[in-house]
Order: structure tokens, then sequence, then C-alpha cells
DNA sequence: ATTAGGCGATTTTTT
DNA sequence: ATCGCCTAAT
């Protein structure tokens, strides 16, 4: 039997109200994750089939771990629960069912930058200009249409506006194009479901008898369709468990609908509702302050967190001079926080809203050789050499998948260019033919050179060899020897830059990666691999086992904790966020994000704000944020007394300073990097010198100056230069050819 | 007529 | 860092 010694009251409660609905409202570090966990052994141990319980995390690492912990307490048979993100099993889902919805399944997902090029292809065969519609407006829109469930033919009819006129026309061609590419879209991996589920009543009882037992976690953050598909599943048996927080709602821009947690009680009549208030994870201090600051929204479930923990020391404030500054007094507060107590560098994260602002922190801590790793910014999957060879290895498997044809047609160049594709493209669209399957023969395509029918013909066979190749080795040998033959490495090697040379760090590691899951498992498929990599969250591949500070956007932040948390940026303007493109700006939404961030420290929290900060490639003065008057003043102390960046004592001597740049790898990998022991340091290059803040500098023509700010790397340095005659100007270091004084 | 390569502008949060 | 536009080269 499953002991529940180390269990709270409500806790155990939770665990054990294993019959009808259940929502457990939990405070942030009360314990949820070992609710699920327990109430997932406890199932298992009192009789019910591991298979028959589906468990939906926010994200796959967050499965992963809780996976892990309930095998440890109920042994192997575990293994056959379902537990994963919404995405990862629905997609799971559809690859037994899709062929109920005519879809096959070897199916693509694309993401949004795939799907983002599939609404241009389908606006300029729509003859929608680009400059008149936003594609990224109109993709915005049909994801949330489709959230929302909304078909095609419904937008059509209920289009109010130009606007909506055309986001229905493009939704309605689009979801053609993406069936005939036999591919789905993030949002799809969930409509596709719940179309499955009500058109074939037959195969929603078949689920609902299997899935008996239903968790969610982050319910709070579920949107409209989520919504349907659990009320689906859950309808017959009523054993659903959700658990989440409505004051840690922040995917509303993403369709995540609040409601659904506030209306829980009206959809499952009946239900039991227990509340998680105790904290075991933060100091008074932190927690009482977190509270004072999401009382300020309206609207909430009233809860009383409380907390047997030690007062702790007060929160602190960092006033800086700009993002510079910003940097240096956290690495400064980091290192002291290291010299003095037992923490480490990976007990600390650095939090900020906007994955921009990472840049001048991550300038910092190389300067003062703090490791650090980044989660999220441009993720390694999204990398353009990267989602080229994957690709490559996407026609492999769905020979219908059109876009990703389109992305290699001519990569690397082999004289295919744009004109010829349009042409193919036309030619292939008119006998509804996938594009792959024309290639071959081109005899018949109007107006493509002999050269350029070569090119297509050699393409096109070297997709098939491979094709058969993928019959005879395992994938890992495949990818490699596709990769050779493509000459993908030499060209990056060739061009010799240290951007080359990051790349091919990076197609490498992607071919490591596959042989690694090639090693992992019995049967590795292309397919599997494929799946797995469209639905990566950049968290999941975090590696927690470096020593290295975290740096991270408040939203990747969810679900985690650190002794000691920095929180950059609390500005007007920035926290909360404001942008003047979107008029959908919610502060109670940004106040939960904040809210978010703070309840992740466990001992210490210390946030900072900038007097100056670079934004959208201007240097602007900035308000304190207004969530600063909203924590007790006795809970704060301000740090003003940090030295301005020209006086830090970590800066350098030099005027001009050789720069060492990590490649990208180092960061995608996760793995925290030495400025001392980096590998990859480059020496060489003339424009890796840098500007110091406070240098007087001559320039050609606006004479002498004194050197305000400088952000970027490499060629594209900028430095904002006070000079005597003209004022300030922002400059590209490369081209403005300054003299040092 | 096509294609390749350079240059300049731009970036909210993410499965 | 990437996309799109422009121009030079073929």
């Amino acid at each position: 039997m499953l002991s529940l010694r180390d269990v709270n009251p409500q806790q155990r409660e939770a665990i054990k109200t294993v019959d009808g609905p259940l929502m457990v409202i939990a405070g942030p570090g009360s314990g949820k994750t070992r609710v699920l966990v327990y109430r997932i052994a406890h199932l298992i141990s009192i009789g019910v089939p591991p298979y028959s319980i589906i468990a939906l995390t926010f994200t796959n690492k967050a499965a992963k771990e809780m996976k892990g912990r309930i095998r440890d307490l109920v042994g192997e048979k575990s293994s056959s629960l379902w537990m994963g993100t919404f995405h990862s099993l629905c997609a799971r889902l559809l690859r037994y069912e899709c062929s109920k919805l005519g879809f096959e399944k070897n199916f693509s997902i694309y993401d949004t930058q795939d799907s983002l090029n599939l609404i241009k292809s389908v606006m300029s065969q729509l003859g929608i200009p680009t400059q008149q519609f936003n594609p990224s407006a109109i993709q915005n829109r049909i994801s949330r249409v489709k959230n929302q469930l909304l078909t095609p033919e419904v937008c059509t009819a209920q289009a109010a506006d130009l606007f909506e006129e055309k986001v229905a026309a493009v939704y309605t061609r689009y979801q053609i194009r993406l069936k005939e590419n036999n591919a789905m879209d993030f949002d799809d991996l969930l409509l596709h479901p719940i179309h499955l589920f009500t058109t074939h009543k037959k195969v929603l009882s078949d689920y609902q008898d299997r899935f008996r037992f239903i968790l969610i976690d982050e319910y709070q953050d579920t949107n409209h369709a989520q919504y349907v598909f659990i009320k689906l599943l859950a309808d017959k048996f009523r054993n659903l468990c959700v658990v989440g927080d409505d004051a840690q709602s922040i995917y509303a821009f993403r369709g995540a609908d609040i409601r659904n947690i506030l209306d829980f009680e009206r959809d499952y009549i009946g239900g039991k509702i227990i509340r998680l208030e105790q904290n075991y994870r933060s100091t008074k201090t932190i927690l009482a302050g977190a509270d004072q600051l999401i009382k300020k929204n309206g609207g909430q479930i009233n809860k009383n967190l409380w907390t047997d923990n030690r007062q702790g020391e007060a929160i602190t404030l960092l006033e800086c001079e700009d993002d510079k500054d910003e940097g240096e007094r956290i690495s400064r507060r980091i290192f002291a926080d290291i010299q003095s107590k037992k923490h480490d560098f990976k007990h600390i994260a650095v939090m900020y809203r906007t994955n921009a602002q990472s840049r001048s922190l991550e300038e910092a801590f190389r300067r003062n050789s703090i490791p650090y790793t980044i989660v999220g910014g441009v993720e390694f999957y999204q990398r353009k050499e990267v989602k080229d060879v994957l690709a490559y290895l996407r026609c492999l498997v769905n020979p219908k998948d059109n876009e990703s044809v389109l992305r290699i047609i001519n990569y690397p160049n082999r004289g295919i260019g744009a004109v010829s594709v349009k042409k193919i493209l036309h030619y292939a669209a008119q006998r509804v033919l996938p594009l792959l399957s024309v290639l071959t023969e081109t005899k018949d395509i109007g107006g493509l050179s002999e050269k350029t029918k070569n090119a297509c013909a050699s393409f096109g066979s070297l997709v098939e060899k491979y094709n058969k190749l993928r019959q005879q080795i395992s994938i890992g040998e495949l990818a490699r020897a596709l990769v050779d033959e493509l000459g993908i490495l030499r060209i990056y090697k060739d061009e010799g830059t240290s951007e080359s040379m990051s790349r091919w760090d990076n197609v490498q590691e992607l071919l490591s990666g596959i042989s690694e899951f090639d090693a992992s498992r019995e049967k590795a498929t292309l397919e599997d691999f494929l799946q797995e990599v469209s639905l990566v969250a950049d968290v999941d591949r975090w590696d927690t086992s470096f020593n290295a500070v975290t740096l991270m956007t408040l939203h990747s932040a969810k679900g985690l904790e650190f002794p000691t948390v920095f929180i950059t940026g609390l500005e007007e303007g920035l926290l909360p966020l404001y942008t003047p493109q979107f008029e959908n700006n919610d502060v109670e939404e940004e106040r939960r994000l904040f809210y978010v961030g703070i309840t992740r420290a466990m001992e210490r929290l210390c946030i900072s704000r900038a007097h100056l900060r670079f934004r959208y490639g201007d240097l602007s003065y900035q308000t304190p944020s207004r969530f600063l008057d909203e924590i007790d003043s006795s809970l704060i102390v301000i740090d003003t007394a940090g030295a301005s960046p020209t006086q830090s004592k970590f800066r350098t001597n030099g005027i001009l300073r050789q720069r060492k740049r990590a490649t990208r790898t180092d960061r995608e990998t996760g793995s925290p990097y030495f400025t001392d022991v980096d590998p990859h340091v480059d020496y060489t290059s003339d424009e890796e010198k840098i500007l110091d803040v406070g240098s007087l500098v001559e320039h050609e023509y606006f004479g002498r100056g004194k050197v305000i700010y400088v952000t970027g790397k490499g060629d594209t340095t900028k430095a904002v230069v006070d000079f005597d005659s003209v004022g300030r100007k922002n400059l590209m270091v490369k081209f403005a050819r300054l003299k040092l004084l």
C-alpha cells in the first residue's frame, strides 16, 4: 500500500478522491506535482490498470519527471500510462486513428513557421496582397478561430468585414492545402481528434472506456479546444481531475481560457473542489509580496496562501542605469550569492519578459565568466540549417509534404530559382499531384530550361534513392549519408565564418541527436523522431545537470523553482509589456506573469529596473513598473548603490577589447560554457573588437564624441555616441570607422 | 530571363 | 539571426 505520510490533509483528500470530477486549486508551491504523482500511484495501487489513465501536462519535461516519480512509487507497470502534453498525446492518438479522417499515419506536423509559409503561399494563390493583409495577422486569426472550433464554412458565413472575409478565404484554402500535404498544424492536432470523436461515436466510446481516469495539469492554461476534447473524453465516467491556479494563467494570447477553471462547478455538477493553500516553497516575505501583487487583480478564486517557512530576507530592487548596468549588477550579486551561501550557479535563474532582454544579460555573464544556459530564444529545431535537414527527412517520410519539398528544392543551390519553382508548382497543382512526384517527369513542364529540368530530376532521384535506402539502414546512418551526399557540412566548413561554423556544429548535433534517438529504443523510426522533434519545447531540452545560471522568459519559468530568482526589466511598457500593434494589452495577465515569476523563488528574490534601455533599436527612458507600487515597500530594499557601468570593477582595461564569442551550439544544447574554456573562441577577426562605454572617439564627419552605449555583436555592433557637434547618433561600428582618442 | 548574393530592417509571450 | 528587397552576374 502506498504510504501517504508526507502529505497534508488537503493533499491527501485530493489524492484519495478517485470518483467523480475534482478540481484542485493549487497555489504556487503547494505541492500539486506531488498530488498528481501520488494520485496516479494511488490509482494504480488500488488496482486501476495504468493504461486506463491519461494525464495531460503542460510540458514534456514535466511529464517525464512525473513519470519517473510514479515509476519509483509503483514500478515498471506504470509505463503503459499515457502521460504527456495535449499535443504529443493527440499526435499519438492520431497516429492510430487518422485514416478515419483521410490522413495517412506518416503525416507531417507543421510548426508556426511552416504554417506561415503555407499561408503566404495560399495568399498568393488567392491573389491576396501581403502588403495589405499581414500574413502573421491572418495566421493568428486562423489559429484563434480554430481553437474556437469554428469551421471554414462558419467563418465564411460569419465574416463581418473585409479582413474577416480574407481570413475565411485563406482558412478554407489553407485546410485543403494541409490535407493535400498530409500535414497538420499545432491546432489541428487538437481539432482532428475532436472532429473524430464527434463524427465517430464508436471511436469516442472506445476511448471513453479506455481512459477512465483523466488528469490535467495547469488547467488554467487550457484553451477551448482542449476543454472540449477533455469534456468529450470524460463524458461517460466523469473521473476527471483538473489541477490549476487561476492566478497563474498566462497564455491567454494563445487562446487559454480562464473560464475553463472558473466555470468548472457549472460544467461538472457535483464535482468536488479542493484548495491547496499551504506553500512549501517560498519564504514568508516572498509569498507576501506575491500575494499583495495578485490581489490587485479582480475576479479570482479566493485563496489564503500561507507558509510555515521562515520570514526570509527582503526582496531587493536594483535600480540600474541601463541594461548593461543591470547585467553587471546581477553578475555581482550572483558572485556574492555564491560566495556567501551554499548556493551554486545552477540554483539561480534570471527571468525576463521578452527574449530580446537576454542579450545584455548574456554579454554581462560572458564578461564576468558566469556560466549560463538559455531556455528559449531561437530554438535549436527552428534554426535554418536544422530545419533544412529535417525537411529532407520529412520528404522521405511524407512525400506529399510540399512545404518541405519547397524548402529544400534549391538547398543546397542547384539552380532551381523562384521562377522555376512557381512553374513546377503550377504544373503539379493543376494535376493535383504532389510536388515531389512531378520532379522526375519534367518533360511536360513548360518554360523550364534543360539545366533546370536536369536539376529537378537529380533532386527527385536523390530523394528516391534515400527512400529505398531507408529500408536497409538505420535512421542515424541514413541521415548522415544524406547530409554527406548533399555536402552540407563541407559547404559550411568551406565558408569558414564563425556563423557557418556554428551551423556546422548544429548539423552535427542534429545528426548525433538522431543517432541517439536511434540507439535509445528498439525500433526507432524516422516518423517517431520527426514527431518528437516537432513537439518539443525548449524547456524540454533544458539540461539541469550543468552547473549554470538559467536564463529564461517568465513564460518558460512556469512550474519551476529556484533558490534565487532575478526578475529583470520592471518598467512600464516592458513588464507590463505593451505593444502599440496589438490592442489586447492585458495588464492583469502581465500581473499574473510577474506573479508566476515571483513565486518561482524559494529564498531570494531580486528584481531590477533600468532607467535607460534599448527598445526597438532606440534608447529610451523607462519609468518604473506600476507593479513595484503594488508590493508593500516594507518588503523591499532598494539598491541604488551599484556602480555605473563605467566604474564597474569588472570592466576590462583596454578600450578596444577582444571579444570572445561562443558558438550557437553551446547555447542550443543548453550546456553552459565558460568563457575561458570555450573551444570555439574566435580570436581572428578585427571586427570582433568592440567599444567600451565611456570611450572618447573621433568620427570623420561628426568629430569628437563619447560612447554612451554599445550593443550588438560582431558585424552588427552598434554604438550610441554623443558628439560635441551633432549630439547623439546611433552608428554601426563596422561602418563608422571611429578613431579612439 | 533567372538566379545568387548583398544589404537593410526588424523582434511578445509558445505547443 | 532571418526575411525580403534590390542589384549584379550569368
